[in-house]
DNA sequence: TCTATATTTGCAACTTAGTTGCATTAACAA
DNA sequence: TTGTTAATGCAACTAAGTTGCAAATATAGA
């Protein structure tokens, strides 16, 4: 259903993306908001903007919901075909602001794609 | 450790994965062969034949694991930068026999990467 | 500003995927 | 054939995410 109040709840879910820049998984903002915040009002918020476009989420190789503030994405067009990258020495995983191309696939219709990369981020390295 | 003996149990996930070509989650094995083998038997053979490069997995976008068959894989050299497709009719998941290559990215060094695509495969076309 | 109404929240209980410790069973090398 | 060690089954557990419902709160309209 999307967003419709702009509420205390949504202001304080935010404010951690706003902080952050790098992907942030569903379990960490329960337990980083847990004194202000239920676990079901968190997961409801984030399911409620990921409709809207002002999230994403993708999936982590550790089975947890990873979301992330979307750029250029709205309600009815989401543009998700930029790659995440996770480093595998601090952990944190960034959208990268370039664009995976696929090569033609024969017998396939392609509809959309993730890429999520693996190896080290410029601090790390 | 990876697989050391060649038990009967290992045998009945192995038959799963060649009557079937395509990927298979690890719920579904444990349903599937719910008669014959113990959940937490097919979780560590999973894993175990995963080690040893037999199989390789990766998450479904609703967070179930999934593995299937490596073509050219062993224990030390496992080359997973196919991509895997999801049909989103029939809701089977292939791997493609194509590669895909990621365009040069600055301030990263790449280890790995996946590639997870949806749309229509052939039979659903 | 006040009020009615519909959305949002908190809570507790639940579901589901996957893990663990331990006693028993089964491979397989000698 | 047997002793050793890995594999298995079982039951209990963990952790992520979901759900139903009653209470709280945002907001449109008076």
């Amino acid at each position: 259903m999307g967003i419709v109040r702009k509420t205390q709840s949504v202001q304080i879910v935010l404010d951690e993306f706003r902080k952050n820049s790098t992907a942030i998984s569903a379990v960490h903002l329960v337990t980083q908001l847990s004194t202000k915040l239920n676990k079901s009002t968190i997961y409801r918020i984030l399911d409620k903007l990921e409709d809207d476009g002002v999230l994403h989420s993708f999936m982590g190789k550790d089975g947890v919901k990873r979301y992330a503030k979307c750029q250029n994405c709205n309600k009815t067009t989401h543009t998700d075909n930029h790659p995440h990258f996770q480093c595998t020495i601090c952990g944190k995983i960034n959208c990268l602001q370039v664009n995976v191309s696929l090569p033609d696939i024969p017998d396939y219709s392609v509809t959309s794609y993730q890429v999520f990369i693996q190896g080290k981020c410029k601090e790390c390295l």
